[in-house]
DNA sequence: CACGGATTTTAGATCGTTCTAAACAATGGG
DNA sequence: CCCATTGTTTAGAACGATCTAAAATCCGTG
């Protein structure tokens, strides 16, 4: 209630000293003299002083705060994501400021706005479905650093940091001819994302490598209801598939779902996989065979890429891109 | 590049008013005549003026900006209540400062740390496990407004929301007992938090109304492979349980992983239960039978709260607890 | 047309920090 | 004893907004 803040100048009054002397310690730097560094820390323990990094932004250009956008907050691909960016951040000693952009572009551009006015001194984007693809070069134009993640909107302009969604499609697709699957069907989502669009690229491509033949590509909407709609869509194709590939387990999972209240045992009767091997993968019945894209490490890596253009704005445009690796279970075993 | 930060008295000079001027239309003031607000609108939109909130904080208090912090970020129960927490400050114009504290108090008071020199108008705080129960009464006397959330530390000192634990167990015994069910084992995690402990007494009170009888309490590492492992010990209980009630749907969804490995199908051979119905209780196979406790809602309640007390820092301290829902599936029929 | 009151506008101080440039202290060489 | 040199400290002006209190403008009346 009564408790007034603690300020540089409080500080300096107490320590006998002034205001420039105790910034210069708060900053650690070695300008200062031993003896009346220590006697600074101490009153600064003493009256619990906090640095107030809004006021030094406002003077130096440095709010150790990056803005964090992300489509969605259910699907744990996204949360994991998150989650690695969130500790590379914490450990730099920087704060996350996260915002929800629901897949809406209008909304992406607002948040985008407010960040701004925050004073965030960079930004990590996954772009929403259907962001215009010259909003990096805006953002670069408003001086914006930008490091897009997960999904991408225009070609190297900013830093980026996803998986090898081609390369996991293709491992999956082996996977599955190798196991004798031929004619393999495709669950995708209606959105459209560069994720989506490199998933299906992957599909026909490995269809044409391994000689096996699409069965029909299937949409859904994004949820696991959605998925379990559509195995109906799915056992109706002209050509019965063997084998399915699912955009990610979330469709899988609920593809799952459908085809077993359809009278048609997953695993069994039909070949499933995934993609991004979400921790319930391992919890569907049977277990998910599923293709690993370890979204908190692209975190990870988008935090550093995003470290890297704080410290150094010219630096030349980077792409960190993380191999898959396949996770076989239960779904696509014949037995 | 180029790009020089455009600032009100840019646009004060553009529009030929004073900063004073633009600054009460940036703040929609009724002060200022029509005319003079159209014109130095057209101006803000033309130079692409964005107000420095920062700076804006260090004048009159508000920085529009709430902390929160969430012990994990991978467990679907947090996050959806992350989400509903982001959703209203979106709509009220606030911003979200993230930190995960990992359930590690020192981690939660470096972030607090944090939080406070970047500015927050207040915190919404799940304590992390083993959080000094004074934490709240602290943080009061530094003048930081907090909301708890999903667990609780101190009693009454901050605003709380969270869903009423203790009834969701009640449910979820009685639906046991209704299906004849009289010897029920618990399924608990070590890690010692409010919420724990409310499950934990609503077991033995539910099963004191119901006169069902405990057949013990066993307890896991809050990871579905930690559930899994624990069900060996489930098995070998002196009396062996015909159902089990699981702290979360995580642990319920590795047991049933763990049952089936040792030769005892969930849902015939031993009914399963969960508690939060996480996306994954409808993926799971059986499906499992769990207590809704919505935590999307949860964490809008949070934020209105968190929204009530910094409009009125003095208002009562208030609880807002969510009664959940049964949501009854397979994994405790006995068909 | 001068006056009082309401309506609009503004100058200048202020928030808590950092920066710049200069002052001050200590040291050693000539 | 003065001066240059290095090492420490500091006064005062920023940063970009908001607040306060006062000034300017407008308007209807007497």
């Amino acid at each position: 209630m009564n408790r007034k803040k603690v300020t540089l100048a409080e500080v300096a009054r107490v320590a006998g000293v002034s205001r420039a002397t105790v910034s210069l310690v708060v900053r650690k730097s070695p300008l200062v003299a031993d003896h009346t560094r220590e006697k600074v820390e101490k009153v600064m323990a003493d009256l619990d002083y906090v640095r107030d990094i809004g006021a030094a932004r406002l003077r130096n250009n440095s709010s150790r705060t990056v803005g964090v956008i992300v489509p969605n907050l259910v699907n744990s691909f996204f949360t994991e994501f998150l989650s690695g960016v969130e500790q590379v951040m914490g450990e730099d000693d920087r704060v996350v400021l996260l915002a929800n952009s629901q897949d809406d572009p209008v909304r992406q551009n607002d948040i985008l706005q407010r960040f701004r006015g925050h004073g965030v001194d960079g930004v990590i984007l996954c772009p929403a479905e259907g962001t215009d693809p010259d909003l990096p070069l805006r953002l670069r134009h408003r001086g914006v650093p930008v490091v897009q993640a997960l999904r991408e909107v225009g070609e190297g302009i900013t830093d980026y940091a996803g998986a090898d969604y081609l390369e996991g499609v293709r491992l999956a697709i082996r996977h599955l001819v190798g196991g004798g699957h031929h004619r393999i069907a495709f669950l995708s989502v209606a959105a459209q994302t560069s994720a989506r669009e490199e998933r299906l690229r992957g599909f026909t491509a490995a269809l044409g490598e391994t000689g096996a033949s699409s069965a029909g590509i299937v949409e859904a909407e994004l949820t696991w209801e959605g998925a379990a709609q559509s195995a109906a869509a799915m056992l109706a194709l002209k050509t019965r598939p063997t084998a399915v590939l699912c955009f990610n387990d979330v469709l899988a999972a609920g593809l799952m779902l459908g085809l077993r209240r359809a009278g048609c045992e997953p695993g069994r009767d039909l070949a499933v996989v995934g993609l991004d091997d979400l921790p319930l993968a391992r919890l569907t019945y049977p277990p998910l065979t599923s293709v690993a894209m370890q979204p908190d490490c692209i975190g990870v890596r988008a935090g550093h890429l995003l470290a890297r253009r704080l410290a150094q704005a010219d630096a030349p445009v980077q792409r960190s891109v993380i191999l898959p690796r396949l996770m076989i279970r239960g779904s696509s075993h014949r037995d």
